[in-house]
DNA sequence: TCTGGGGTCCTAGGACCC
DNA sequence: TCTGGGGTCCTAGGACCC
């Protein structure tokens, strides 16, 4: 048996730990740039507010109806969630980190009863860390995510228990409510009358490994009750790292290009550094806003190889600088930028250069001192000059809350 | 004025090897 | 009448996830 635990609308639920007064209210969180509603409260749900809905659609009523808006707060939600896991890894020894607010535990072997223990692993997350959670049990992770579904709807936890049960709970499953059926393959299957778990698991074979690969047979077997996607108990390294974002005011200088293409070369550096691999491959692409309908559009990026790989902040800003000025025209008003790195391999392993003169010792005893200034006085406190203020371009974050759980000055303050 | 960011897996097809 | 067989590696593109 397999349990999926689920944050409930987890980054209100984190706004609304350190801030209790928001119980009850209907309270949204921003994508990056304030743009998007990404996580809504139940009551903003049943408001009628929608998933991903653009938020300056929506300024007036958020206004008239009292919501309460947030800028994403990346810093204090990844510690959140680090602060569930832990705790959850109290109770079964196998677990896997799905996302920010899922994990999937392992639970053969438990002989106990599964209501009892699922309850007992609720209560312990919200008592330990404020986090409200759902947890869905099955014999499959297909199953066990389904299971969480119904979860949402009945007090928090609910469990697949025998394959009568399956069969009752897979034929009140809309199709499309299935992990691993998205957009197009829900058009599929309604041209072909699929309407619910139960009927796909009546799909031909054949038709189902033309139509949908490994991918579809796989989904149809773990309907069935038969475990087919492991638990991924470790975290595998990244194959690719990225760093993109939309410019907080569009621009077509190839100054303020520069600098965000720099600072994002700096990211992918960081990130690399964290898992300690180094990039063959560098892109930057550059793009207009598609959402303008009179403006002309652009869409360009330029993938280079590395002589040598990196993952070193100085040579990577200069391999994108050289991508940039590759795809960069002065007649179009860019909206977005960002540098991917990939094929990583690990940093223990590079393949030297015959031809390569540049001294990476000395690069990297460099490196290494920033790094050590920048981690006590903090991020880009030294930088390259390339990289500039920022000030031109950055995010909007205007409803950021503080970073209660991860920075001195900004923890929490109570009067009593 | 204003619409996010960061990943994974699978497959087909081309290039290349002996 | 007629031009081999059997592979690997890489990449782009399409699907998906949160």
């Amino acid at each position: 048996m397999f349990a999926l635990v689920d944050c409930n609308n987890f980054y209100v639920s984190c706004e609304r730990v350190f801030n209790p007064h928001l119980e009850g209210k209907p309270v949204v969180v921003l994508s990056n740039n304030d743009g998007c509603i990404i996580s809504r409260s139940d009551e903003a749900k049943r408001l009628g507010l929608k998933m991903a809905e653009p938020a300056f659609l929506k300024t007036r009523f958020l206004k008239e109806n009292h919501v309460y808006v947030f800028s994403s707060n990346y810093t204090l939600y990844g510690d959140m969630s680090a602060r569930v896991t832990e705790t959850l890894t109290q109770f079964v020894p196998e677990i896997e980190i799905y996302s920010i607010d899922e994990a999937f535990l392992n639970l053969s072997g438990f002989s106990g009863d599964l209501n009892t223990l699922a309850n007992n692993i609720k209560n312990t997350v919200r008592r330990n860390t404020g986090i409200p959670i759902s947890v869905g049990i099955g014999p499959t992770k297909t199953l066990a995510k389904i299971a969480n579904k119904a979860a949402k709807l009945s007090g928090g936890i609910f469990i697949i228990r025998n394959d009568q049960h399956r069969d009752s709970v897979i034929r009140n499953t809309p199709v499309n409510k299935i992990w691993g059926i998205g957009g197009q393959y829900f058009k599929l299957l309604e041209r072909n009358k699929i309407s619910t778990a139960y009927d796909f698991t009546l799909l031909d074979d054949n038709w189902l490994r033309a139509k949908m690969k490994v991918m579809g047979m796989r989904i149809k077997r773990e309907l069935l009750g038969e475990s087919c996607i492991l638990l991924e108990l470790t975290v595998p390294s990244k194959k690719a790292i990225a760093t993109t974002r939309a410019f907080g005011k569009k621009t077509s200088k190839i100054e303020l290009l520069e600098e965000a293409v720099s600072t994002y070369a700096v990211r992918c550096a960081e990130k690399l550094r964290m898992q300690h691999s180094v990039a063959n491959l560098l892109t930057v692409f550059i793009h207009t806003d598609p959402f303008n309908q009179n403006e002309v559009q652009i869409n360009k990026s330029k993938t280079i190889s590395l002589p040598v790989a990196s993952n070193e902040n100085i040579e990577l800003v200069k391999h994108a600088l050289y991508c940039l000025n590759q795809i960069y025209s002065s007649s179009y008003n860019y909206k977005k930028a960002g540098v991917i790195v990939d094929g990583l391999q690990s940093e223990k392993q590079v393949q030297a250069n015959l031809f390569d003169k540049s001294n990476r010792e000395k690069f990297r005893n460099l490196r290494n001192a920033v790094d050590k200034l920048n981690y006590e006085f903090g991020r880009d406190k030294i930088k390259l000059a390339v990289q500039g203020d920022g000030k031109k371009w950055k995010l909007r974050q205007e409803k950021l809350s503080q970073r209660y759980t991860t920075n001195w000055n900004e923890i929490i303050e109570v009067r009593i």
